[in-house]
RNA sequence: GCCCGCUUGGCGGAAUGGUAGACGCAACGGACUUAAAAUCCGUAGGCCCUUUACCGGGCCGUCCCGGUUCAAGUCCGGGAGCGGGCACCA
């Protein structure tokens, strides 16, 4: 015996990784006589250590990368890093690390664990939002979008932490408190800068359509999020008063049971109000101070305070509705005032009933009385009839609608319009580890544009984190430059870009990744779009909506050509684990568990028994982590890779068991001996097909082109689960061939080629290895992609199921394309198919050709 | 509240409207071994019939109810459970 000697995946993988940067296998190089292939994961954040989910994510990225590669496409894989954020901060507030040393020693680590999964990226363009020379053609876009009339600035209210002072993003906020401080956040007013998205609204809707590789959940959550809304604009006529209030309505039909208007505590007119009224301006501070959570939205009462004044209704004269500030009107959504009509809206009607306005139906269901019909105490919000509304009367719901918006552009007081949910994004943050916003304020020229020659506008380096707030804001000096219009001293801008903006464009910026200009032209013009994005569906709406605006205002400032940039997306699921709790409610890593033949664990230090929690998402605080650094010393990252890529649909969590990843390292032992110790001498890989196979060796050479055609399929659809299964058959046919009958060591040899180049782009070094041992001398990463012969994806002999009524009888095995008559002949001779049928004549036959018989008595 | 998705053996999952359970994990029986590991062979949805045994055969079965069809895991309608997105959006 040749010894089970163990496949060494540390010294094939090390071996192969060599060979591929040596190289420069993956390395790509625009050339437009070759059609391209933009293969993208989303980029990591240096959080210090790779974690499984980024390993499924660039695993399935390198099977369709190196897929792609054998199928002719000129491939660009590359990888960088979304390096700016607050965890840098905060190690340098914790740990007295500079943000900057902390993320560069990080990217050095999390590189070298990348490198040891051997994917085939293109190293040569790697980027780091952090580096100047990422962040000053970003500071270089802004100032354009800025020329563009892209960019404004304006007050607005924000997340306020008092204890850290600084503003917190939305996500920051828990139950109304910040997340690091925990003291209440409070509401706002600052200056802040803006991108102008909204501009882009209605494309940026219009075109998911155009998605068509995009999974319809996420265009789904897209055009929710954008959230266009048809209606009208009223402009009531305030007694008193020369401005009118503009309010916006979903439903203008229902304009003649208004009882009251409604405007936001934020509104400019309750601002203007509450000057005179120490009451009201107690109320509107009430309503600042609640909290923004869900909790307290949903706990909180609709309240309401009546500012006395009198709006006329535009329809009936001499007819007037009360004003009221309210806590539930948005500033930020329509004018930020509403009119209120309680019998069909339920908001409306549960404050009517409380500051006791009257409820006036005006939709009549169907089937009800208009003269009887009365509204409870739940709103009416179907379709129906109108009613009490003068010229609208009889008419349904849509052509009321119509008709309201005509009536009122004839006297002059409102048009049907359009508004949305989405809001301008908010970029600037006060924080240091982000990418400064390149402006100066001057007092006597304002706004100054840093001039593109200053730029980069680059941090300083020299920061102190002791004080809460800014750091920037801190710096002695770095703020205070010259207006480099006036040349008088004016003040630096202190924010920076919030860092989404940062993950906005760097697809676009590894086209020409050192270039002195954010992306060369000709090479976007090549590269772009991204055939094939793939990442984590938590960024379905943000970072994907975002870098779809950054596209069409890179577009409108010249530096691409395209407005989508992601032609092709996949969102893949989470890696989960079960989770290990000690008696004493400790939280225990698998890595210090013992599990035990009854289902039970204990810990491996104590011998304690421990609590099994079911399977959740990978978390740091419910230490159900597996530290793919650990797997790769112990299986090799064929092994991981392989693991990542089995079982689990790729959309699908996926559960991390050790006994899975055991079955693929078995897989690749497996597949190892099949080469490495063959049951018989193979014949050259140029050896012609023998003029004779056995039945067996036939089998296999067909199953070989079968998995080819099956095997290709599947990839191409991200069946990556599938595909493995498909490739398993297959070894397991090479396996069960004894080799010894005529043809049939060709036919191994055949089979083993095909099946070592279809595992190619999962498990590449073995491959690699393997491929050479088979006498080939070519790299497998360089090799095409095999095709199938069609005609050996068919047989002489197909197996038919033979049907009664619907149920199986028989199987019957019949040549290829037989007729109808013989099909139907030989499945009515099977015994159980005549005693099935009970002596009866079928009354009619259903021959699917190769297929199936329906026999029906 | 609005919108979306999912539900198949002990588990992960396969299945162009056409033979449900591919492939794997776990399990069980056996071989090899002093032993273990590794490896190899075999069993395997449930219930039942036939048989010494093999071979065979029947009924049920893809969350539930109903429908379309010669034929439904798959299509249509309704419901339940689980999961996700948005949410005071006028």
């Amino acid at each position: 015996m040749t010894g089970m000697a163990r496949y060494n995946f540390k010294e094939t993988e090390a071996k192969w990784q060599a060979a591929w940067a040596d190289h420069r296998v993956f390395a790509a190089a625009a050339d437009p006589a070759r059609p391209k292939y933009y293969v993208l994961e989303m980029f990591p954040y240096p959080s210090g250590r790779i974690h499984m989910g980024h390993v499924r994510n660039y695993t399935l990225g390198d099977v369709v990368a190196r897929h792609r590669r054998a199928l002719g496409f000129n491939v660009l894989h590359p990888m960088g890093w979304d390096a700016f954020g607050l965890p840098a901060e905060n190690a340098a507030r914790d740990s007295k690390i500079h943000p900057a040393t902390w993320t560069y020693d990080n990217i050095a680590n999390m590189r070298a664990e990348l490198r040891r999964m051997g994917l085939s990226l293109d190293w040569e363009r790697e980027i780091a939002t952090c580096h100047p020379g990422y962040y000053g053609h970003q500071q270089r876009l802004f100032l354009e979008f800025l020329a563009a009339g892209l960019v404004y600035r304006k007050e607005a209210f924000v997340n306020w932490d008092p204890v850290d002072q600084t503003v917190l993003a939305n996500e920051q906020v828990i139950d109304g408190k910040g997340w690091r401080s925990g003291a209440p956040v409070e509401k706002r007013k600052l200056s802040q800068w803006f991108l102008k998205i909204t501009a882009y609204a209605e494309e940026l809707l219009d075109a998911l359509k155009t998605l068509d590789r995009w999974p319809e959940k996420v265009r789904l959550m897209q055009e929710n999020w954008i959230g266009r809304s048809s209606g009208a604009e009223v402009r009531f006529k305030i007694q008193g008063r020369p401005e009118p209030l503009t309010i916006f309505t979903t439903r203008p039909d229902t304009l003649f049971g208004a009882s009251f208007l409604a405007i936001s505590p934020d509104h400019a007119l309750a601002d203007e109000l509450a000057k005179a009224d120490p009451k009201l301006k107690a109320f509107i501070a009430e309503c600042r101070a609640r909290g923004t959570s869900e909790a307290a939205i949903e706990a909180a009462e609709k309240l309401g305070y009546d500012t006395g004044l009198k709006a006329a209704h535009p329809f009936l004269t001499g007819k007037t509705l009360p004003v009221y500030v309210a806590n539930f009107v948005l500033i930020d959504y329509g004018s930020g005032a509403i009119f209120g009509c309680p019998a069909h809206d339920q908001r409306d009607l549960d404050f009517a009933r409380k500051y006791k306005l009257p409820v006036i139906p005006v939709v009549c269901p169907p089937g009800e009385d208009a003269a009887t019909f009365k509204v409870g105490d739940v709103a009416y919000t179907e379709n129906g009839t109108i009613i009490n509304s003068e010229f609208l009367n009889g008419l349904d719901v849509e052509t009321a609608k119509q008709e309201v918006g005509k009536r009122l552009g004839a006297i002059g007081t409102g048009h049907p319009t359009t508004v949305w949910r989405l809001r301008d994004w908010l970029v600037s943050r006060q924080r240091y580890w982000g990418c400064p916003i390149p402006v100066i304020h001057c007092e006597a020229c304002g706004i100054v544009p840093v001039p593109f020659k200053d730029l980069p506008v680059r941090l300083p380096d020299d920061v102190t984190f002791e004080r809460p707030g800014n750091p920037l804001d801190h710096h002695p000096t770095w703020k205070h430059v010259n207006c480099p219009a006036c040349g008088k001293p004016a003040r630096r801008e202190t924010d920076t870009f919030d860092t989404f903006v940062d993950s906005s464009w760097y697809f676009a910026r590894y086209c020409s990744p050192r270039a002195d200009q954010p992306v060369i032209k000709a090479e976007g013009d090549y590269w772009l779009a991204v055939d094939q994005y793939i990442g984590g569906v938590e960024h379905a709406i943000l970072h994907l909506l975002y870098s779809r605006f950054f596209m069409r205002a890179m577009k409108k400032t010249g530096h691409v050509s395209i407005d989508e940039p992601f032609a092709g997306l996949f969102t893949q699921g989470m890696v989960c684990h079960e989770s290990y709790r000690s008696n004493d409610g400790r939280w225990l890593y698998p890595e210090d568990v013992t599990k035990r033949d009854d289902g039970t664990a204990v810990e491996t230090a104590t011998g304690q028994l421990v609590a099994i929690g079911r399977r959740e998402v990978m978390s740091k605080s419910k230490k159900n982590v597996v530290a793919p650094a650990a797997i790769i010393d112990t299986y090799g990252a064929d092994t991981a890779r392989l693991f990542m890529l089995s079982d689990s649909p790729p959309e699908r969590d996926l559960e991390w068991t050790e006994a899975g990843v055991d079955g693929a390292w078995r897989y690749i032992n497996r597949l190892w001996r099949l080469v490495d110790e063959p049951k018989v001498a193979l014949p050259a890989a140029s050896e012609p097909k023998p003029a004779k196979l056995s039945p067996a060796a036939e089998a296999v050479w067909r199953g070989a082109h079968k998995t080819i055609a099956a095997v290709s399929e599947s990839l191409a659809e991200f069946r990556f689960n599938v595909a493995v299964a498909q490739i398993r058959t297959l070894t397991n046919d090479l396996e069960a061939l004894d080799g010894k009958g005529p043809g049939e060591a060709w036919a191994l040899r055949q089979g083993l080629d095909t099946a070592v180049r279809l595992i190619g782009p999962m498990i590449p070094h073995i491959a690699e290895e393997l491929w050479h041992k088979l006498g080939h001398t070519e790299m497998l990463c360089n090799e095409p992609w095999p095709k199938a012969d069609p005609a050996l994806l068919v047989d002489e002999t197909v197996t038919v199921a033979v049907q009664v009524n619907g149920k199986l009888r028989a199987t019957v095995a019949l040549p290829r394309d037989a007729s109808e008559a013989q099909a139907r002949e030989v499945a009515l001779a099977q015994p159980n198919v005549t005693t099935a049928m009970g002596g009866k004549p079928p009354r009619k036959v259903i021959v699917v050709p190769n297929r199936i018989i329906n026999i029906v008595v």
